[in-house]
DNA sequence: CGCCTAATTGACAATGATTCTCATTTCCGT
DNA sequence: ACGGAAATGAGAATCATTGTCAATTAGGCG
């Protein structure tokens, strides 16, 4: 599993800027056009680009909003996680829970299904909303 | 809360058969197809409303595939639970894990969050693939 | 049993996110 | 500074999904 190559760019490095300087998921869109805002614009493509390679690389998180649009965030642990992420203001606070990957194991374990992943994601309005 | 009223027409009958008959997680576009192969073709319109209007109600569950397409089922059972997916053949068993329900309540609550919801699947390679 | 009207349908256009293309630009080791 | 490989960007292309609107149809009523 080798690390793919990556040189250094002006466009990586803004993107990374940005999603390290919001505390929400955002989505490619949203990036693109806060770094157009702040003058530091970079094409669309090389927005979908870098963020696709990051989340390659378990740099971000990635998850899908209702309408299925990705949305990305930069989180601050880099272990496994999950995420209680407010549906107004789209804020996101990293848990994790033993107990639930536990849980996940021993049924995936009884129903004979290997290499497993799962997706646990928490919605709701959050007390500043 | 009142439930929409729906005519009885043989494009949602179809639809509904065609669910029924799938043991995996479809998108409508998928079932479009198959009722258009079973030579009960139904408008591709009329497929994503009809889906549409059985999730609003919960008669069908709806989840994300990885590249952000809407999949549905029929579930046998009516409450709350989850899915373990199998990646290769689709293949879904309905699960249930009471602890996950009562630590995501317990996590929500410690942090502030209301009218909560959340979104769990597991996803692996079951026994037959 | 036919009629009437509103709900439903379907073909197609429109939208919106994401990916692809490819000519141009930029890294970076030499 | 040079050269080739990698990265970028503008726009086209793709694909799921939703909107539009005229034509069809379900179902209550006389």
């Amino acid at each position: 599993m080798t690390e793919a190559v990556r040189r250094q760019t002006r466009q990586q490095a803004a993107v990374l800027a940005a999603l390290d300087a919001a505390a929400e998921f955002v989505s490619a869109q949203q990036l693109h056009s806060r770094l157009r805002d702040q003058g530091a614009s970079v094409g669309l493509a090389t927005v979908y680009r870098t963020l696709t390679a990051l989340a390659a690389q378990d740099e971000v998180d990635v998850l899908r909003t209702d309408d299925g649009e990705a949305v990305y965030r930069r989180c601050a642990s880099d272990e496994h996680h999950h995420h209680l992420v407010c549906r107004v203001c789209g804020r996101a606070v990293e848990v994790d829970g033993p107990a639930v990957e536990d849980w996940a194991a021993r049924v995936s374990a009884a129903h004979g299904f290997r290499d497993v992943r799962h997706t646990l994601e928490i919605f709701g309005t959050c007390d500043r909303c």
